[in-house]
DNA sequence: TGTACATCAGTGAACGCGCGTTCACTGATGTAC
DNA sequence: TGTACATCAGTGAACGCGCGTTCACTGATGTAC
């Protein structure tokens, strides 16, 4: 055993590289700590010592799923300054997130394998979330309004809209409508951001 | 044994019963052939028997899934003739199955253990995606016209908002805007189907 | 600077469990005569 | 109406497998003196 690998020095980032790599490739319901432990090289009993059970590690998983969800939001909206074009842009940058990473994008929004109540996975939402309701907050010029009313039904359904779309081109149920063909995916992504801040 | 049990006579239906309270409970991720064969008072062995696999179970669970949803909605919008308040009441099926079958309403929209290619599936999808065309048809008044253009990217849209809420609002995501109360959730419902038909 | 010791992250062998699958079988049903 | 037979849906014992968990352990690291 080399001293490298003992007292790991990053096994926690290494445990989420490799569960990054069995979620893609198992999903959720394949998942397993054992495979995990396997990719990275380490002890099979040691993802249980670093984070309790499958929960523990899948819930780490869903709040750097958010994250990400965050970087690509803005990443899209970098450098766009118009209100509607900027909600428009980070609306893309949600359906990039779930097409890049379509089975981190299952768990993230799933709960069905994490515990929704770790304050990181909570916080991590929370800032995904807030990219929407900011940018919704420009287009109504409502900057510091609380969060009711029409302010609150628009914010909903923009983030309704783009998650249903995201949700529902990832399994594939907009199939007979674009055949697979990327640039039929593209006039409809286009087609129902257009009017997203209607 | 009785002679009921043997060549059971329905035993396809008493397993989809069964399968539907094992998914209920432990959801997709925990769902097992013998759970279900077990519920149904039948051998273990039987369910392959019959279905193949676990994919060929969950992928009939998930057709019925689509036809519960599409009784939903025709429930929901029966006695609502005028084309806006229909697709608004369609809407609200929509949701309520959601609501009333979660871990049904994951499965079915989920494809990560089912078979997609299932023509039993497909079908069961199209005839539920066909409610909201014919309501979409009926708002913009084209019951004849080709699915392209303006009518395809309100009837994405339409479908997008109504499933991005219905999903969100399962995972709890909403939890932050309705406290888990009742009301706030009607009325974060009632601020999107309102402009659902713009 | 060097030694002794406490800590604790990670190991690895062992365990019991529930799973899907296999396969020879059983017995209810339908058909031929 | 009665007998013989083919079919095949469902059985149940047996299997091998991968899983999560346990637990005594090892050895790297940090601290006290």
């Amino acid at each position: 055993m080399s001293r490298d690998a003992y007292h790991h020095g990053d096994l926690r980032r290494a445990l989420l590289d490799a569960a990054e790599l069995v979620l893609a490739e198992r999903g959720v319901s394949g998942f397993t700590l054992r495979e995990c432990a396997r990719r990275a090289g380490v002890s099979h009993a040691a993802p249980a010592h670093h984070f309790g059970d499958v929960t523990g590690l899948l819930t780490a998983l869903a709040a750097l799923g958010f994250t990400t969800l965050t970087a690509c939001m803005r990443e899209a909206r970098a450098g766009v300054e118009e209100p509607r074009a900027r909600l428009r842009a980070i609306a893309r940058g949600y359906v990039a997130f779930a097409r890049r990473h379509p089975e981190r994008f299952r768990l993230t929004f799933s709960r069905s394998r994490l515990n929704g109540d770790d304050p990181a996975y909570q916080a991590a939402a929370e800032e995904a979330f807030g990219e929407l309701e900011a940018a919704i907050r420009l287009v109504h010029g409502l900057p510091d309004a609380p969060l009711e009313g029409a302010l609150r039904a628009s914010l909903t359904k923009a983030w309704a809209v783009v998650h249903g779309f995201a949700h529902l081109l990832l399994e594939g149920h907009f199939a007979h409508m674009t055949g697979g063909d990327e640039a039929a995916v593209e006039r409809l992504l286009a087609g129902v951001v257009a009017t997203m801040e209607a």
